[in-house]
RNA sequence: GCGCAGGUGGCAGAGCGGUCAAUUGCAUCAGACUGUAAAUCUGACGCCUUUAUGGCUACGAAGGUUCGAAUCCUUCCCUGCGCA
């Protein structure tokens, strides 16, 4: 089990800003192992599309997480929650430094402060039959089944709806939200590029995509039998590719543009979500981050 | 040059005499987030202010009809298609 004591360097940041390559770095530096927070990085097979470290960064560094996941299932944060708790407090009785580093901040929170999910796994019949319901009437579902949730959950979105009936339905109600914080201690940094760099970068990012064998991976994925429903989850991109597919994107370049579009809005709902982290100490410069890096280190526990 | 269609907010595209600062989609901005989270959802989105059943300027331009016009009439400018 993690011990007081133990260090957890954590390292988050839109896409694009660069967050592998320097925790790469700092890993080779510190003696450290990369466990990958990126919700779609766990799946096989998508090497392109969700931008997996470079063979080089692979090769120089032990990363974790990362394409072990059959593309064809249906990954969650839950088992994220337990796979990266586990690879960490490994990676410690290695005697070595953990560097968890993603921008999936649902699953650093996960992991940093251990939310607590209720033990209802997905329920796929009961997901079925409640698919054909309007929000309304999910609403009301919820509201007979457990109140207190209803007057806490964003009534509008079908999906958190549907969960909440699913926990309801087995537990009798949504139990109060509960936290089981890691034992460590935890440095987390965030990368803010400036605007304009940022930008450049994902256009740089998705022409590089589209012109090295995107396509080719979707094709192979396709292949392999994911269907197309499934392949929308696994990510804009991969909705993009679909679309260019079908035609109904007519050349790489307006694909191109696409990705770029759709991660530029992936990446503001990223921020949203770390700007609220007070924790997190922000930097622009991998120099800023040396520093920082070198003051949690010397604060020797 | 003639005929037809059309010019509406960043774009697309409704509206076709009052209830229109103007439906909707996209884009943009802000936000939420207890097992799909690169997902899903919410709000704002002409300008101004003492934020209000407030004021101002707006639907190609200029005039006109009307108590009242994005909506009707006239002329002009522009765009697309057809005919010369």
């Amino acid at each position: 089990m993690s011990q007081e004591g133990e260090k957890l360097l954590v390292i988050v940041g839109p896409t694009a800003s660069g967050k592998s390559a320097l925790a790469a770095a700092l890993a080779k530096k510190l003696n450290g192992e990369i466990v990958s927070a990126d919700s779609r990085q766990v799946y096989r097979g998508l090497e392109i599309g969700s931008n997996y470290p470079t063979k080089t960064e692979l090769k120089a560094v032990p990363h974790h997480l990362v394409g072990f996941v059959d593309p064809k299932k249906t990954f969650t944060v839950a088992e994220y929650q337990k796979k990266a708790r586990k690879t960490i407090d490994d990676i410690w009785k290695r005697h070595k430094l953990p560097i968890l580093v993603g921008g999936t901040g649902f699953y650093i929170q996960a992991v940093v402060d251990g939310t607590v999910m209720p033990e209802v796994p997905p329920n796929e019949t009961l997901r079925g039959k409640l698919k054909a319901k309007s929000t309304e009437e999910l609403a009301n579902m919820l509201r007979n089944k457990d109140k207190k949730r209803w007057e806490t959950v964003d009534r509008r979105n079908p999906r958190r709806l549907v969960r909440a009936i699913e926990i309801a339905t087995v537990l009798g109600k949504v139990p109060a939200p509960r936290s089981n914080p890691i034992k460590a201690d935890v440095t987390m940094i965030g990368i803010d590029p400036e605007k304009e760099l940022l930008e450049t970068a994902i256009k740089k990012r998705s022409r590089g995509m589209v012109h090295s064998g995107f396509i080719h991976e979707v094709k192979m994925l396709l292949k392999d039998g994911i269907k197309e429903e499934k392949m929308q989850e696994l990510g804009f991109e991969y909705q993009a590719a679909l679309r260019y597919l079908k035609g109904e994107i007519k050349s790489k370049r307006e694909l191109e543009n696409e990705i770029s579009k759709m991660t530029l809005q992936y990446v503001k709902r990223q921020m949203t979500w770390f700007r609220k982290d007070s924790r997190i100490i922000w930097v622009r410069s991998s120099n800023e981050i040396l520093s920082v890096v070198q003051q949690f280190l010397k604060k020797k526990s």
